[in-house]
DNA sequence: TATTGTTATACTCTATAACTATA
DNA sequence: TATAGTTATAGAGTATAACAATA
């Protein structure tokens, strides 16, 4: 699969094995984050996305649906169903938003709250563990590797635009 | 969220910003080389994990949906579904494995063997597209930075081992 | 008894379309 | 008419448990 020279030639890749590679170390250590976040004692039904979910809202202090899922990059649907979940298991609290009738507020509930700040101090242990084999060079290297690609932004036109 | 700085200090991220921007970045690639196989013409059913499998069946020329599952590190129970979708539409079959009876071969069809080249190319060209901005010097510090963190490997313990 | 694959079932993440209540 | 959120529905990816056929 990946043109093999297991010694040391790694610079030798193609682009796309590169891009796997890339790929499936993103994947380990996406499953290695979450491993952690579990093992470090926080709730299993904190999976990933919702983990997520409730950061904007730590962040925010309180946030309406709406502008919770611009800023997740998310539909309002799944907002809902995100927010069912997460109410039902007494992370967060909806409230109606009193000047527009139509919308809800969103905010993490007295024992969320506390969760998230366990939740920030262990994904910072994790985040060092997993990084640790990094030199501080390497961790600059990636960045700007990172920066760069964030900046190319290669636009495949699809059917709808 | 980012200790911001946005001047041209980025070697200052925390390990937590470096990770959560790497998972980002990441999502983007995929998503960028997914519309990329759309709009080189590829069938929109040919979702990354599908293509994934194809390709897995594609290598090995035939396989065993034991060993698939094996080699994609899912489950059997996952496999026959992809096996289900990706025969109705003709993309693969099943032949009876006649030297052990209980176990089922896959293969490619013709016609997916050919559109099995083609996305080899095409991907070839995504990946030269979406990294083009990497110098060749950037290129080897990441598969360095990536073959360091693989070969990390911490382990978070998990109530069940 | 152990292994291969399937049926039955379920859960998470995501989405579109139609609708309600409000603006 | 446009916006906020919900109901109804769907589909992809993943899993466990129970089971049939075979080894």
């Amino acid at each position: 699969m990946m043109s093999s020279d297991s010694s040391s030639g790694y610079g030798e890749l193609s682009a796309q094995d590169l891009l796997h590679l890339l790929f499936k170390i993103n994947h380990l250590l996406q499953r290695q984050f979450e491993m952690g976040l579990i093992s470090y004692g926080l709730p299993e039904q904190l999976t990933g996305p919702r983990l997520r979910v409730l950061l904007e809202i730590s962040a925010a202090g309180q946030i309406r649906m709406n502008e919770l899922a611009k800023n997740l990059g998310i539909k309002a649907r799944t907002v809902t169903q995100f927010v069912d979940a997460l109410q039902k298991d007494q992370f967060i609290v909806r409230t109606p938003d009193t000047s527009d009738r139509r919308a809800t507020i969103l905010q993490l509930t007295d024992s969320a709250k506390s969760l998230m700040e366990r939740a920030e101090e262990v994904m910072g242990e994790i985040s060092n563990k997993l990084l640790e084999r990094l030199t501080l060079e390497q961790r600059s290297q990636l960045v700007e590797i990172l920066w760069q690609l964030d900046s190319n932004r290669t636009e495949f036109s699809t059917k709808d635009g």
